[in-house]
DNA sequence: TCGCGAAAGCTATGCCGAATAGCAATCGGC
DNA sequence: GCCGATTGCTATTCGGCATAGCTTTCGCGA
């Protein structure tokens, strides 16, 4: 069958991602965490008392869509939200949010290292660059 | 704000897939196609008479998926479907369904080069095969 | 200092892609 | 000719993401 789609880097570019999204989404759901909570969580662990509003900004989530997946993370135990003033808060880990982020980091380093083994060596070092490139 | 996230190529993977998805779904908009809708399009027309299971292998999409994509593009008088057996259909483009088509790869075309000029010239060439390495 | 625009957190809602379960009809190889 | 596989479909659900709008609070400039 043909397949005219092959040639364009952007269709690629959504396939590969959805493989790997999928695959990803699958072994962080054995600690029972999704994407957001493991990406949020490393945030939090490397900037104790952020705001949601700040963490927002920098994953690029909108303030509106940040506050399921606080109150999941705080229904969970893993995060607590500290006011800092009248209006803001500051999110830090608990210690099962600790123990929960280093198996899902464990698991996390282990689906990179896989998913870069799977790119021929010679192209390895310019993935990264290139992703980068595009959407930063 | 440190960022931990920024070193893994999977997370950039997403990212950019991300912002590439919805550049693209903004500009196909105005011809009034989906991702979807312009990717099935062009794979119709490279294989005339090709079954919607068919279509939907190719693509990942479930049979179960491809139901409404199908019907929208059928209510758009982009494509009809021909009973190839009792039950099996073979889907073609309508006049139509080329004309837009065109406009569609037009504006693919487009977002394709501006997408790879954006990248280092360096890492250009590395990034389909890496890509393909990924999901295939 | 006080007034007002900006920011923070939140609710409600909807769209899109994708997945699952199940069903009826048909095909095709043994 | 029979039975498992295939096709097309319905119904439903979930996760990610977007928009609109609300209330409260902050903080800066006149």
């Amino acid at each position: 069958m043909k397949d005219p789609l092959t040639s364009f880097p952007g269709y690629s570019l959504r396939r590969a991602a959805n493989a790997a999204s999928a695959e990803l989404a699958q072994r962080l759901s054995v600690v029972g965490l999704r994407q957001s909570d493991a990406s949020l969580l490393m945030l939090v662990e490397a900037n104790p008392g952020v705001t949601a509003s700040a963490l927002g900004r920098r994953l690029d989530i909108q303030r509106a869509n940040m506050v399921p997946i606080l109150k999941r993370l705080e229904d969970a135990g893993l995060i607590t939200r500290a006011p800092i003033d009248g209006k803001s808060q500051g999110l830090a880990l608990t210690e099962a949010g600790r123990r929960t982020l280093t198996e899902a980091f464990q698991v996390i380093e282990q689906f990179e290292r896989e998913l870069i083994e799977r790119i021929p060596a010679e192209h390895r070092a310019h993935l990264l660059p290139a992703l980068d490139a595009i959407w930063r």
